[in-house]
DNA sequence: ATAATCCTTAAAGTTGACTTTAAGGCAAGG
DNA sequence: CCTTGCCTTAAAGTCAACTTTAAGGATTAT
């Protein structure tokens, strides 16, 4: 499979500059190229790819993400490291759970808290008018 | 209760001039002054607060509490605008669950596949040590 | 052949949310 | 009286992650 940058900026999400920008940030592997110079992306790409969008919507940084590919490139003894900032990532959404558990009850209680308000303001016109 | 700007910070866990800054970008109402200038918070003030901090954790923008400020000042009949504010934000928490769910899965399998590669790496090792 | 549409690189600009720096006032303790 | 540590304001600096701009080359469509 071969795609060029619009084909895999249309399936993974992400505008072609953001490919070339991440590329240039080191958190791609080397990409092959055609004739022209033009990036040809295969199979194995759009699946670290995919790895990658869907980190970075957990907000892992830029920087982790181009150390398990300076990683994958020094070999299979390199594993453990790699393993380690995955499961370090793991943590940090561990917390994001907890932080977005919180902000749930806090936001439901606030909801609950304006429909107590609005039917109260709403009463407090009605009774105005009953007055007039 | 009396509070002073550090043992607010404290509380609440932030800086003392994040505190400052959350006051001039407008996301609390007016805080009282003693004698000397110095801020001092009430009991409203920590509560409103822990929701600005509790929601800063899942990312709402500052200008959306500084809306519901504003809001707030204007009165009772901005309930209903308030609250949609808060509903908008639960969409996003809603999106950042299915995102971290999904960060999850992509993580398990990225670790699962290291253990992997870990063990088929110390086999082979173990295999050239038997050979030579 | 000329315009449209892709691609290329390099570099500068933007964004939101702080964070730091600078310059200084007030009050308690030694 | 002087230092220490709190507080004040205003303004400049920082950061990550893009995003935009500029300048230009190659391919395809009319």
């Amino acid at each position: 499979m071969e795609l060029y940058i619009k084909e895999v900026a249309e399936k993974v999400g992400l505008p072609a500059h953001t490919l070339r920008y991440y590329e240039q940030e080191g958190l791609l592997p080397l990409i092959k190229r055609d004739v022209n110079g033009n990036r040809i992306y295969d199979e194995s790409d759009l699946l670290w790819l995919e790895v990658i969008v869907c980190l970075r919507k957990t907000d892992i940084p830029l920087s982790e993400l181009r150390v398990v590919v300076e990683l994958t490139k020094e070999g299979n003894n390199t594993a453990a490291k790699r393993k380690q900032i995955f499961e370090k990532h793991k943590e940090k959404l561990m917390e994001k759970q907890r932080d977005l558990d919180s902000a749930f009850q806090k936001i439901e209680t606030k909801i609950e808290f304006y429909d107590e308000l609005e039917k109260k303001y709403h009463n407090e016109i009605e009774n105005m008018s009953l007055k007039v």
